[in-house]
RNA sequence: GGGGGCGUAGCUCAGUGGUAGAGCAGCUGCCUUUUAAGCAGUCGGUCGGAGGUUCGAAUCCUCCCGCCCUCACCA
């Protein structure tokens, strides 16, 4: 709703809806005067371009007395002399200061500088100098206003590292992004960071062999994941469709198929709660690789993300939340059972008996849904009282089989899984497992998914008869990966939301 | 859903029972090397909403709305 024009009317009165989303009336309709004067003085805002203009950062790095230069951007400040101003000019690469003179501009051309405003876009012509403060300066000869802000954008005033009156308010950084963007330093670094890690995962599995693969996000059986999907309607088909929790299945029969190492980065949807670390959409990098096993894995993960930080920070050493984070491998390894062990006193081995654990829950004080089953009460305590602690990185291992229906069991342990999650900074980033290729088993395991369905667990796992054919038909051993690129993100930028590293996440709808 | 916090001018915030403030932004002047430009003047708020207590409410009480955090949920 705040997106449609201020009401006209009343001038002195803010307009209210949406709250300080809302410039008022009086402000608008300011711009909007200055927008008609600029026209009327013939500068075609809004209807042009502005080509071979370089990057800001060009005219600082290249800077050289005297050298002419074509720059464009947003006007974030303006200081006004009676016959000259200075403005700051902003584009992506950059912040430069520029010096507009009445008689340096063509006859006229000064007069529009009383009708522009912080916000604007404006592209300049003229050549580079330093005042007399030292300040790498465009002395501009040639102005055109390409585009005029009819709202004041929230763009607090600086001075080296301190800051003034910039956009603080969550909602709004979070519902209009490109607000938080244009005011925010810190939310460009993390979307820039964002960015990179992403090309940095790609870059390190091209250069190991792995082929980019896209599988489908509309899936008519929801897979490879423990987690409610959304349903959708394909009308053609007269058929349900769900927005996949995990793309697992597909990549598997990408390896029957052939192919050997495999990788998808890709959005996930989990119809799920919301937090600082959970987004109904996020991202995830999932890859198997034919004849490895979760070792390698850990090897392959541990390597991948140290690389990613020393390329995007240039150090496999970060501060998250405070704390000193080494990321250089090898990463600590602790079967997941003894780590519940060293921080609650309990043993949850499976032979012990889901009674036993049941005890031991009721001794810790957790508290768990029904069904009460093992798997549960395990991952409790795991969530609960283990996860919090892990700070820096380590690979929980050996997961029990009754929490990981897709994982192969560990050789003379049948009821653990060679399964691990890695943590890192209080977060899981990672889940990977020596993938479970046998068909006869992950039908057994598929059964007993759905009867934990049928006693209410919604999340559990469906019966994919046709993920099982293809395992029929034979797939190599492998290991697999999950990431959750998102939470990879968070530690890498020091984010402490995963909303301040997706660009538009998941909010209320907004009403009013 | 439980618990906690917040909501005052376009922005950032003061103001805890006496009738609404500051800085910045805006507007009007002056100012042709400023940079949180400066100087002078000025506009702007049903203090999230409704009800209540009170001679008097931004302030106390109740309910509601919105957002954030946290717990639960999320292998």
């Amino acid at each position: 709703m705040p997106l449609s024009r201020p009401r006209r009317g009343s001038d002195r009165a803010a307009v209210r809806r949406g709250g300080n989303l809302m410039e008022s009336d009086a402000l608008y309709e300011q711009r909007l005067e200055k927008l008609r004067r600029l026209r009327a003085a013939g500068e075609p805002v809004y209807e042009r371009a502005f080509p071979d203009r370089e990057p800001v950062q060009e005219a600082i790095e290249g800077f050289a007395e005297g050298r002419r230069m074509r720059l464009a951007g947003r006007i974030h400040s303006i200081r006004g002399h009676g016959g000259s101003a200075f403005a700051d000019l902003r584009d992506a690469t950059g912040r430069i200061q520029i010096y507009l003179r009445r008689n340096l501009l063509p006859e006229g051309v000064f007069d529009r500088v009383r009708d522009l405003d912080i916000g604007d876009i404006v592209g300049v012509e003229g050549t580079l100098f330093v005042t007399k403060t030292g300040e790498k300066t465009l002395e501009v000869r040639g102005l055109a206003v390409l585009s005029k802000a009819l709202r004041e954008p929230p763009l607090g005033k600086s001075k080296d590292d301190r800051h003034w009156y910039a956009l603080a308010d969550t909602e709004t950084r979070y519902r209009r992004r490109y607000l938080d963007l244009m005011a925010n330093e810190d939310a460009r670094r993390v979307f820039l960071v964002r960015s990179r890690v992403i090309r940095g995962i790609r870059a390190f599995l091209d250069a190991r062999g792995f082929a980019e693969v896209e599988t489908p996000i509309m899936q008519p059986v929801p897979g490879g994941a423990a987690a409610r999907p959304f349903v959708t309607r394909h009308r053609a088909l007269h058929a349900d469709l769900y927005l996949r929790v995990a793309p697992e299945l597909y990549l598997k029969r990408l390896l029957v198929g052939g192919f050997e190492k495999v990788y998808e980065i890709g959005r996930n949807f989990r119809n799920e709660g919301i937090s600082t670390r959970h987004n109904p959409e996020f991202t995830m990098l999932e890859l198997y690789e034919a004849y490895a096993d979760y070792g390698g894995i850990m090897r392959l993960l541990e390597e991948m993300v140290s690389s990613i930080a020393r390329d995007v920070l240039g150090g496999d050493s970060i501060t998250f939340r405070g704390k000193e984070i080494c990321l250089s491998p090898p990463w600590a390894r602790l079967p997941l059972l003894q780590a519940i062990r060293d921080r609650t006193g309990e043993d949850l081995s499976p032979e012990r008996g889901e009674a036993e654990a049941l005890a031991a829950a009721g001794r810790l004080g957790l508290e768990i849904e029904e069904p009460r089953t093992y798997a549960k009460i395990v991952d409790e305590a795991l969530k609960g009282r283990v996860v919090p602690a892990l700070l820096d990185p380590v690979f929980l291992t050996e997961y029990p089989v009754a929490l990981s229906p897709l994982a192969r069991r560990s050789p003379g342990q049948p009821l653990l899984a060679e399964r691990f999650q890695a943590f890192a900074g209080g977060l899981e980033i990672a889940n990977a497992f020596s993938e479970l290729c046998d068909p006869l088993d992950q039908r057994e395991r598929f059964e007993a998914q759905i009867a934990a369905r049928r006693l209410g667990d919604e999340e559990a796992h469906r019966m994919d008869d046709d993920f099982i054919a293809a395992l029929e038909y034979g797939m190599p051993p492998a290991g697999g990966l999950g990431v959750g690129v998102d939470r990879l993100v968070m530690l890498l930028s020091g984010a402490d939301s995963i909303r301040d590293v997706i660009l538009f996440p998941q909010l209320k709808p907004e009403h009013r």
